[in-house]
This record gives structure tokens, C-alpha cells and sequence, in this order.
DNA sequence: TTGTATGCGTTATCAC
DNA sequence: GTGATAACGCATACAA
């Protein structure tokens, strides 16, 4: 900055105010700043500026699973906000790993991020803990996609997945379906997940009762849908359509069902969940209900920045609706792109 | 830092000393300064830190699309050799955008990051531009993966393509197919495709003439599939066997392949390239040639932290071997794994 | 072992 | 508009 200052014969503070366009420079200093600084290719030390200012533009996001194409959007919904706004975004991947979350977490307050939006997979004490702890520090903090509370402090948004669950199921039923098989997602002991009660309530609205053997334990990854697939048909008498608790499960579960000798949807229709990239482009296309990641990605940093710039406002809890996508999967009148009922 | 000295009774720089593991502190006051740490919950101020220290223990990564699902693999190597090393990832996404690979490039030259892993789809001007002058500052730079060389001072890792297509060729003409059809990777005007050179050359060590209309141009994405296996298939001979430029235009061409009424692979062969997850669970498996992504990102790491620490290190263009995969969709002789040769 | 002083590259607050 | 000066939170050299 010194030579900077040096070279366009002004002093230090001078070209800090260019940089940051304040106001009391004459427009002719500006531009030869400005001029200086792209012939030198100066550029200015964040971490200095942060430091001194005692704020920066930097915020922290920490997601699971690079792997799972569920978080791209998210992220690209976040970063766009972000962008737009000024700021910047540290993106970090715990890998599945509980541990690496609270070592990002801590990570993140180190580098004394303005703000933090995180989902995880996992709620345990640890988590909250550290989100809660950092909330408490004034760092706004999103959390995403989540049903849990994290108490007054923490931004909460997420899909309405119980409703979710009954556009799912209603689908079902309405094609006719008598016993339809519901692969849950992994259990948690705070509540009961909603995707699970979404299946169970579809079915109370009609008066239908769900034999305790057409639900089956299971989890987010394709080989969890091939296993609580393969359960499912060895029932001595199989469903004839499974709900999964996500897209992968759902795929895994289409891959066993086809290994066991029987068709999808001529012999089991299968609906999934989150609409991810390549449910359009399976085979069968899969029929699958929509959340909207981008914009709730989009709202997640929407929602921290305002909280960042007045933390008076209320930490809502925000939800989105989901829309469901009807695909050659559960049999339903359509062609591969699908369409949105 | 002066809350926790003032409540352990020491000074500011023994709780330094502590936190940096340096020598010279009884093992009681460590222990004891490290229990207030943990009590009042402290973070060191990176940003202070590493201002004071002039480095960082923070490294850049910049890949042109977190949707694409051959850079998860990568990243995951690259982030896991930088924490077993000490160092912490500041993960960019460019979304496939030229304008915003250069913003997240020098916004991370002034977080003066220690060092730099970039990925990009399209090598332009500005481009090499940036890396040569990071590099030139002395900020280690790794390309990945890339088959353009940027002068000494970057380091290239890539994957052996041109060999890799070679083996992908070979396959299919093993399998006695006479006229094997190419998607090819868009043009690029500096050089030509060593995976469309692969192509060729399989050909031409058995003597083969390949006809131009069997090369048509393509990209990256399932529409560029899509397209370019139509106007293969249009042909009015048109080939028995495809090759895409990766899994993802390989997954195009077999949905339009499909959506003409043909079969894969009983009427058209085809092979992709990368690996990517999904290539295990579609429908038919993907035959496809493996790239080494994880241990390409862990040795890109390597590379760069090598670098930091030897900055005569050589920069050194590293080439990783791949692997043909044969799966149900080049009709080869497997189960739905696939094996490899 | 511990304390004291200095500086990293900025921004902010003055008086000029 | 400009020029000095302090301060941000830490690391380091040196003296005690």
C-alpha cells in the first residue's frame, strides 16, 4: 500500500479511501489510484483490514457431504446471495464426519467469520453446542436444511418434508396402490422424522392403516435403499410401490428391485425425495418431490446478512414447499422431463 | 488472549507459547493455561496471527463447478492431505463462470493464502494470466488436472488421457466393433483433445481409418450427450459403438440412444470416461475408464505443501495412470460391478 | 521460565 | 483534501 501511496503521490490513507470509496477524494486522484493500483496489481490484505476494522466480509459454510449431489444447489443458491451482498464464502465439507464439523466450527470462529450457515446429517450435543455457543457470540448463524430448533438464537430453514412425504404418498394411493413400503430414514432418537410421520399421516387420511412390516429401517445412500429394498420384497407379500427417503435411496432400491427379476413401475412403483440432477435422467426417470435448494440456499445467506445487519431481528425458522415431480418411476402419465403437479 | 493470561496468571505470550507448542513452558502451567483456554472458551485470532507471521496455514482450492460430480472425489483428496498436514482448505466454486474464477483468484490473493490448487474447464488468457502471476509472487500453484503446461513455476497434475482413451478404443474394437462413433470434447483452439488424439491413435496402430463423420463435437454436460449421439445415430451408417468425452455425456447419449428406439449396448456400445459415482448405478453400468481423482487431489496437495516448504522444488508435471471399468454398457463380459483390466 | 517492546498492514480519528 | 498517530490481536527478539 506504501508504494502505492508512493507512486501516485498521495498518502497511505488516501488510497485506502479510493479503495473503499469514501467520499473526499477528488475524482482526478481516484482515477490515478485506481490506475496505480492495477499497474502494481496491489492487493489489499484482508486479513489486516479485518483485523483492524474488527469485521470481515467473510462467511462461513460448512456442509456434510461434498458427495451427495444434494448440496450443490444449496450452496450455489448461498454463494450467489452472498455474492450479491458483498461477501464471500468459506465453504467447508465435513465429509460426513461429526468430528470435522466442530473442527471446521472452530475453524470458522478463528478465522472470525461475520456469520455461518451449516447443515449436517447428524444433530448430536456437540453441534448444537457449537453453533449455539457461537450464536451466542453474536455471529449469526443458519442452520439448513433442518426440522430441529435450535432454541431462539439460530435461523432455521427447511422443506416442509411431512407435506412433502404426503404429496408422495398421496401419489401413490391415488394410482391405486394397497401396500405401499416406506424405507425411513435412519432413526433419531429426539423426534420422530417427518418424512416418516408425512408417510404414516397420507394413509390416516384415508383411513388406511400401514402394517408395521411395510416400514423399514434404512438410510441416505443407494446401498441403503438396496438393502431395505430387499427386505421389502422378501415380505411374504411385497409391496407394490416403495417410498425412499431420499433420491440415492430410491436409486438403490430401483437397482435391487430390477436384480431381483421384477420391473419398476410395471411391478414396483417407487417414488424418492429431493429431486436431485440425475432423477431426470435415470432409468425409469424417477418420480421424486422437489425442493427448492437453490432458493432456500439463496434464503439461508439471505436471512444471516439481514440478521448480521440488524441482530434485533428475529431468529424465524423458515419454511419452503415442496413440489412433486411425476416420472416414469411410480408409473404416473409422463415423459422423462416430468411434470409438477 | 489477555482474559485467559490475566485468569491464569502468566502473560500474553506464555498462553502464545502454549497454544504454538513451543518449548519452554513447565508442564503445569501448560496444562493449566490450556484448561482457561477450554473454560472460557477461547479462539486464537487467525487473522492476527497470521498477519503478525506473514503466512498462513491456509490454502486456496478453485474448481469450475461443485455440480459436476468429478470434482467431489478430488476435493476430498486435496482437503484430506491438507489437514494431515496442518493446513485448512478455502474452497471455491466458479460455477463454471471465467469472470468469477478470476474474482475467487484474487480474493484469495488477498487472504494471501500460502498456496493455491486450481482447476479450470476453460484455459483463457486471464487465466494463465493469474496463475503465472501467483506464482510469480511465490505462492506455489498446482494445475489440476490439465494437460497445458503454464510455464515452470506451476505444477500440472493430470490424468494420462490420451492412454486413457486408447484403452477405452481398445475395448470397443476388441469387442469387434468396425465403426466406432466419437463425441469429442469442445475445441479448444491451442492444441487438439489428447482424449480425441487416444481415439485416433487406437485406430491407427491397428491400421484403422476412422471416417470424419464418426467425430462429431460435443461437451461436457448430458445435453451435449444428447445431441451428438443423435447426429451420430442420423448417420446413414451409423456407428455400433459410442465414445464420450466423460460419464456425463456418455449418460446423454445412452438416454437419446434409447429414446431412438435402440438398445445399449445390444445395438450401440458405450464407453464414458472419469468414473464418477453414478456410473456404478445406472442403467446399464457404465463402462468407463477410471481416473485416480482422490490420490490426484491428495498429490496436488503434496505438491503445493512441498513446494511451500522447498521453494527450489522443481515444478514438476505429475501424470497419473487410469484404469479401463467394464460394465454392462459396452456389452462387455461383467456383473454389474465391473472389473477392471 | 517470564515480562517488555516492537511491528505485521490496515482503518479510524484527529488536527491541519 | 492531507498527514501524523493509535489500535486491532498476535508473534518474536531480547532482557530479566
Amino acid at each position: 500500500m506504501d508504494d502505492v501511496a508512493r507512486a501516485a503521490r498521495v498518502s497511505k490513507q488516501t488510497v485506502s479511501a479510493v479503495i473503499n470509496n469514501k467520499s473526499g477524494i477528488s475524482e482526478k486522484t481516484r482515477i490515478r489510484v485506481r490506475e496505480i493500483i492495477a499497474r502494481l496489481d496491489y492487493q489489499p490484505n484482508l486479513l489486516a483490514g479485518s483485523l483492524r476494522a474488527q469485521r470481515s466480509f467473510t462467511v462461513g459454510v460448512v456442509i456434510p457431504s461434498i458427495t451427495n449431489p444434494f448440496y450443490p444447489e444449496l450452496v450455489r443458491g448461498i454463494e450467489d446471495e452472498a455474492q450479491r451482498q458483498g461477501y464471500s464464502v468459506f465453504l467447508c465439507n465435513a465429509d460426513e464426519n461429526s468430528e470435522k464439523e466442530i473442527q471446521y466450527l472452530d475453524l470458522l470462529r478463528r478465522h472470525r467469520i461475520a456469520g455461518l450457515v451449516a447443515a449436517t446429517i447428524r444433530v448430536n450435543k456437540a453441534w448444537t453446542e457449537a453453533l449455539k455457543s457461537l450464536a451466542a457470540q453474536g455471529v449469526p448463524v443458519v442452520f439448513v436444511p433442518s426440522t430441529h430448533k435450535l432454541g431462539d438464537q439460530v435461523i432455521c430453514i427447511m422443506a416442509d418434508d411431512e407435506e412433502g412425504f404426503i404429496k408422495a404418498t398421496d401419489h401413490l394411493l391415488d394410482l391405486g396402490h394397497e401396500r405401499i413400503g416406506m424405507i425411513s430414514p435412519p432413526p433419531d432418537s429426539r423426534k420422530q422424522s417427518p418424512r416418516l410421520s408425512g408417510f404414516l399421516k397420507a394413509h390416516a387420511r384415508r383411513g388406511k392403516k400401514v402394517t408395521p412390516e411395510l416400514i423399514v429401517p434404512g438410510g441416505w445412500h443407494v446401498a441403503d435403499g438396496q438393502q431395505s429394498a430387499a427386505r421389502l420384497l422378501q415380505l411374504s407379500r411385497p409391496p407394490t410401490a416403495i417410498v425412499a427417503p431420499n433420491d440415492m435411496a430410491a436409486i438403490g432400491a430401483i437397482i435391487k428391485i430390477k436384480e431381483l427379476g421384477r420391473r419398476v413401475p410395471e411391478d414396483v412403483a417407487v417414488v424418492g425425495y429431493d429431486n436431485i440432477a440425475i432423477a431426470e435422467w435415470y432409468d425409469p426417470a424417477l418420480t421424486t418431490v422437489d425442493q427448492p435448494h437453490y432458493r432456500m440456499g439463496q434464503r439461508a445467506m439471505q436471512a444471516m446478512l439481514d440478521r448480521l445487519k440488524d441482530p434485533n431481528e428475529p431468529a424465524e425458522m423458515i419454511k419452503f414447499d415442496t413440489t412433486l415431480i411425476v416420472r416414469r418411476s411410480s408409473g404416473g402419465p409422463v415423459g422423462a422431463k416430468g411434470y409438477r403437479l
